[in-house]
Formats: structure tokens, C-alpha cells, sequence
DNA sequence: GATGAATGAGATTTCATTCAT
DNA sequence: GATGAATGAAATCTCATTCAT
């Protein structure tokens, strides 16, 4: 967030001699939000100290200073960072034409895959823990995640009721019966699995649901 | 701002007579652990000072210690009571003979009622945000609240594949299906309808969430 | 600063027992005060620290934020009431009905004697140095004492002009001529005397000053 | 905000004349005293950070220590330079023959114009301020600057009495009437009109000071 | 010579906990 | 039992200083 403009400015005109210690420079801010998402989403905001994220970024607490201008800023930037090279993904397959069924299916499948990424699965749960700390950042995940989610799935839904595809439900309260297992099982691995190992199949949890929700959402055999 | 009108009042009520005194002091505890649930849930275990808890309870800070050890105790305690009196309800229920379809119409259909009671809501949200740093606790709520909601479930609907209720699904993973919508409704109260006034209708979200799951755990109509 | 109002009342009440803890408690805040001004007097506001300042008033660094706010408030404070007992002083001689020459007289006799009270020689010193950090505190100082001692000042030279005890001159100009050795005198004391020694002879230099200045006030000798 | 504009003007010399940048480069010191000397007066030796400074210099932080050891011996250079092209000034008016009012007259005249030299108003409240934390330098100020400037008044007036040009009065603390309000006139200029533009008409209060000065010193009209 | 990223010591501030009353 | 003044450890944050480039 901090003078990224003008330092890639210089290092292009530098080039040859500092290279190496350039390239650490750019590199900082995002060693720095990656070491200190591992530590919010271990311990959560207020529990995990700025002596903690310095060491597993393997710089001094000072340092942190020069790239985040406190620990609330650091918090909303390692949030946003985390978040902003998804958002854009979900729009480019909203304008799919297949069959409803058929996303809906292709959104689901695809989310064990998406939960993997170690840095997207702590999100949710920090929001829900820290969402009355950091109202801005709650708001701003409201309208550009979740409101993105929701207009994409309700989209489908509709025009699938539209089209004679699915049977005729809310189209709001059903976004919930979509996505509600899918979080559940991100929460869930970052709440129990982290201790306990309390493995879960999140694959057999998608396959199932997938078929009850497609089942339940058809539409009656010609009748 | 530091309590005064709080000790006030309990000076008013020292001066009545002792029996109103001793009630008053048996319900210490209780009261205690109810402005601390209100407050850990507001902000979270570590972002809640003993101060907002003591004025919240209208009593002094040193009050605090001599019914809780210490914080982490007083946390522990708050969630294990609010927990206690509502385990016994899920096993009773467990035993019915009706049929699978019926009874989870019964569970979910119960759901907006249960989430209303205001202590009970706070719960999943702060066991999502402190699980890992109370791993004791953890294991407790997976066992005791989980575990058993689990059993309930999973019970209902591998009785309902064997009497040909329900079609043949995983019930491991139909479990989630089952309450996830549940869950999320919950969860996006707490998260948030506290700031942005982003009301959810969970009426409707369990209406369809029911009719979808029932839908889509039915068996084949007669073949 | 701080509830000064309701443990007032309590200590009435509880009278008998707590009398020392309590009258402890009620000369804390100015207890700390005295320190921190000391602290302030010798090295100035940034230089001396919380640290110090505790040390000195033979209490814990935390126990500096019972009493005030942070460190800002508590130099507002410091210097406040240093000088609020002061400023009714000033008033109650204004009216006196002496000629002019007398009354200046007094004013600066005065002075040996006022500058000894250690409190208040270090006041001006602060001023000077921290009214570019205290804007609000500068004005405070420039409104409530130097205002009020330039009001009084000024009224003994126009009413001695008017009476033809004092020739002819610009009250406003007359009142540095009138007040400067005496802040000077001050100043010095703090600034240099502290480590060299150079003991300055603050009787003689108001004698000195005096003389010059009634006879440089003079009306020119019955012409 | 981080002293891009000054950086970009320095790249752009850079790349014209050696002379240009060779005189710049000698010139180094001298603008970063008088930044620093800026910086100390408006907020004081601890509340100036070295940031603050070099941007203000229009150079790195790293610089600063190129031609200064630490911020302690920065401060002690920058009053040093301030003060030691004007002290070679006093010493060569004091011989002058003149009677000893006019030398009063041209001594006192001449205020209005040097405190306007922004550098030199600076250092009476620096010092005030910073004596008790720099006595080296408190000692090298009393010493050089005030010693030399008590000679010369304390000379003038004694060279007065004994030749019958003034009254008789303790010539040591006459200095104080003399310096005093010229004094005091630089330290308001300093404390209150940076602020809330309170206005000091210097040239009104020299006036009416030397005025009631010379009548002050006078000696008896022939009697 | 000049830079500015990095450091770490030290400052302020908070807060769970204790204990005299 | 109840209080709340006091504590001190630990947290956040700042900044003079260093040093690789």
C-alpha cells in the first residue's frame, strides 16, 4: 500500500547493481502479510503480537513500521491482500450460459480445490471473529466478497428458475442452502482440524451436497 | 464512564433487606458470566478488558477473581454454562420415532426460535474465533455440543435410509448439509447484523433450506 | 482530574476506617503532579520520561494513568495547577486605590519572594519551550496569567498616567518595560543556575530595576 | 510525504554542471543546520526527529550523519553556527567613544532589525529550553554570548557613571534592565506569535523601553 | 558521497492480577 | 464478601543510528 509506485520506478532504473537486495525490498511487504495471516488466523488479531509476526516474517519489530502504519492497518491490508486476486475470479464465469444445474455443479466441485490455498481459508474465520472490530473491513468484505458471491449464485438461480431448470424457490434464502456447507467446511478445518486433527472429507462433503442440493432444487419430472 | 451508576444501585439494595442482599449474591456468578458473554462476543476474548466486564456486571474488577480464577477460567466457564442446560435437550429428542422427514422438519423448523435466545448465538462465533487458543475447550465443545448434534443427526437420517424414508446418502457428510444453513444463519447474526443493520430473514432461510434438504433426501417417488 | 466528586463523598461515609489508604489516594494526583513538574522544570516535556517521573513520586509507571490520561494530559495538568492558585492573587490587588509608584513598588517586591516557590519558577521555562506543542496550553497561559497580570499592570500605569504620577507613555510598551527583568530574573534561575551556579542576586536586580524604572516613569519634577 | 519533492529536484542538479552540484555539495552543512535549527525551534531538541530534518534539508536521513555524529552534536553545531558570526559583532562596537546614552540608543535601536534575522531569534529559547540537557553548551552560551554582551553593557554603564553621563546604580544588575526587555521581546516572538499570531510591536516597545531607560539613567539634572 | 532499508533500544500505554482495607 | 488502588509485565510504537549498496 506504501510507496510501491515510485520505488519500482527506481528499481527498473537501477537495474544491475542492488538487484538482489531490491528484490528483497519489493518482496518485504507480502513476507510480512503472509507471516502475519499465518499468525491472525492461528491465534486471531488481538492474541497474536507484532513480536510474533516479526519473527516468523524473519525481520525486526521495527521493520513492520515501515511498510504498515500500525497493527489495525497491517490486519486490513493482510485481509484485502488476501481477498483482492479472487474477487476478480468470480465474476469472469458468471456470465457462463450453461445450465444452471451445470454451474452450480462446476461452483461446487471446485471448492476443495479452492480451500487448499492456505491463505484464502483463514479469511472467513477472521472476518467472523474480527467483523466487530473492524467494521470498515467487514463492510468492505460484505460488499465485495460475499455481495459478489451472492449476486453470482442468485444469477444462477434465477435464470435457471427462468429457463424451467429449477424448480421455484426463494432465490435469496436459497443462496444460503448453496454456499452455507461449502463455508462450513472452511471453518470447520480452520477451528478443529488445526488441533485435533479432526480430518475432514471435503470432498465427500461437496459430492453430497452437491446431490441433495441438485436434487432439491430440480425441477419436477415432467408433470 | 467507570461504573458509578452500577454501584449505586447495588449501594441502594445493601441498605434493603438481607434477603434480597443474598439472592443478590448467589446470582453474582450468573450475572457476572452473562455481561461476560455479552462482551466476549461483542469484541472477542482478548479485545474484552475485565474492566468492560466488571461495569457491564456492575461489579468491581476484584469482585471478578473471586468467582473466576482468572480470565481464561471466566471464558471457559461462560461457554460451558451457556452450553450446559441446552445439551440435555438434544438427547431427548433423540429417541423419536417419527418418521425422518418429520423430524427434521422439526429440528430445523425449531432453529429460529433457538437463535433468538441471545446467549446461545454467541457461542459458535467465539468458539470459531478462540478455538485454537483454547484447544481444551475445543475438544469440549466437539465433543459435548458437536458430537452430540452429530450423532442426533446422522442417527435420524440412517434410520430414515433403512426405513426407506430417506434415499442413500453418506450421513457422515449429509450431516453438514443438514446443518450448515443453520449455522451460517446463526453466524451472519452475530457477524453481521451487530453493525451494518444487514437483516437476515431466517424464517425464510429455513423454509428453504427445509424444502430443499427434504427434496433432496427423498427417496425416489415410488418406482 | 479524575472522580474526584464521587470518592469525596465515600470518604465522608467510610469516615473511620481507611483514613490513611484513603488519604493516600486523595494526595496521589498531586503527589505525581509535584514529580512531573520537578522532571519537567529540568529536562523538559520529551526528554523526561514516564519512568523518571514514577520514580520520583515513588509510585509504578501504571500507576501515573489512574490519575491521568497520558503523559500531554498529565503536562496540562502539571502546569495548570501550578498556576490556577496563583491567578486569584493577581486580581485581589488590582483595585488598590495607592498611587501608581507604590503599587509598582509592591508588585516588584514582590517578586524575590515569588520566585523562590520552586513550583512556580519553572512555569515560564515551560512555556517557552513546549507553547509550540501545547498550542491549547499556550493560550490557557497567554489569556489566564500573562493577560491578566498585562490588564493589572496596565491599569496602575493609565490610572497613574491619568493621576499625573507617571508621565506620559504607551501602556501596552511600559508593561514589558515593567515585567521583563522580572521574567528574565526567573528564566535565568532555571537555565543556568541549575548546574553552573551562577547564583544571580534576584534582590538586588528588583531594587536596581525598580529604581530605574519609577525614576524613568517619573513625571518630570514640577515644571 | 516522504521528501519526494526535494529528492527529485537534487537528481535533476545532479545531472547538470559539476560546479553546480560541487557547491552544492559544500553548501550540505549549512542547510541542513538551518533546517535542523527550523526543526529545534519550532518543536525543541527531543520533539524533531532527524526525519523531519533531512526532508526539510531536502536529504536522506543517512546523510546526516555524514557531516554530524549524532543529533546531539547536530544541535550543538547548529546554535554554534548561529551564534558565532554575530559574537565578533559586540566586541567592535564596544570601544566606541560615544556617550554612554547613545550607545544605549544605538544598541536598543538596533534590536528590531536583528531579531527579524530568523536564525538568531531562535537560539535565546532554544536555550532556555535546552541548557539543563546540554550544559556544555549552556556553559559555551553564558560564556561567549552572554558574558560578552554583560561586558559591553556593564562597560558602557560603568564608563556612564564615571563619566557623569548616568546616575549611579549597581552596574551589574542594571545589565539585566538594559537586556531585559529586548530579551523578552525575542521569546514572545518565539512562544506566542508563532501560534495565534499575537503581534508584538517590537519597534513601540524598543521605543518606549529606551525612553523610560535613558530617563531611568539619568543623571540629576544639574542640582 | 549519498541513500534508505533495517535495526533494536527505549518510550508510552494497557490490563490482568493482587491485596490492604 | 467486596472494593478499587496499585502493580508490573507485556504490548504497541518511535526513532536515532548503522550499513550494504
Amino acid at each position: 500500500m506504501r510507496s510501491s509506485g515510485g520505488t519500482k520506478a527506481k528499481a527498473k532504473a537501477k537495474a544491475g547493481s542492488g538487484a538482489r537486495w531490491r528484490r528483497r525490498k519489493d518482496a518485504r511487504p507480502s513476507e510480512i502479510a503472509a507471516a502475519a495471516l499465518e499468525c491472525f488466523a492461528e491465534r486471531g488479531f488481538a492474541a497474536c503480537s507484532l513480536d510474533d509476526i516479526a519473527a516468523r516474517a524473519g525481520v525486526s519489530k521495527g521493520t513492520l513500521y515501515l511498510y504498515f502504519r500500525n497493527k489495525e492497518e497491517l490486519f486490513k491490508a493482510v485481509v484485502r491482500q488476501a481477498l483482492l486476486p479472487r474477487i476478480a475470479l468470480f465474476e469472469e464465469k458468471a456470465a457462463a450460459t450453461d445450465p444452471a444445474p451445470r454451474q452450480l455443479e462446476r461452483f461446487i466441485s471446485a471448492w476443495p480445490a479452492l480451500i487448499a490455498a492456505p491463505h484464502l481459508g483463514a479469511i472467513p474465520k477472521l472476518m467472523i471473529a474480527e467483523a466487530g472490530n473492524f467494521p470498515e473491513l467487514a463492510r468492505f468484505y460484505l460488499e465485495e466478497v460475499i455481495g459478489r458471491a451472492r449476486s453470482l449464485i442468485i444469477g444462477i438461480i434465477r435464470r435457471g428458475i427462468e429457463r424451467g431448470e429449477l424448480r421455484r424457490v426463494d432465490p435469496e434464502a436459497a443462496f444460503f442452502s448453496v454456499v452455507a456447507p461449502l463455508l462450513i467446511a472452511v471453518l470447520w478445518k480452520q477451528t478443529f482440524e488445526r488441533q485435533d486433527k479432526q480430518a475432514l472429507d471435503v470432498e465427500a462433503l461437496c459430492r453430497t451436497h452437491l446431490a441433495i442440493l441438485l436434487r432439491g432444487l430440480a425441477q419436477d419430472a415432467k408433470r
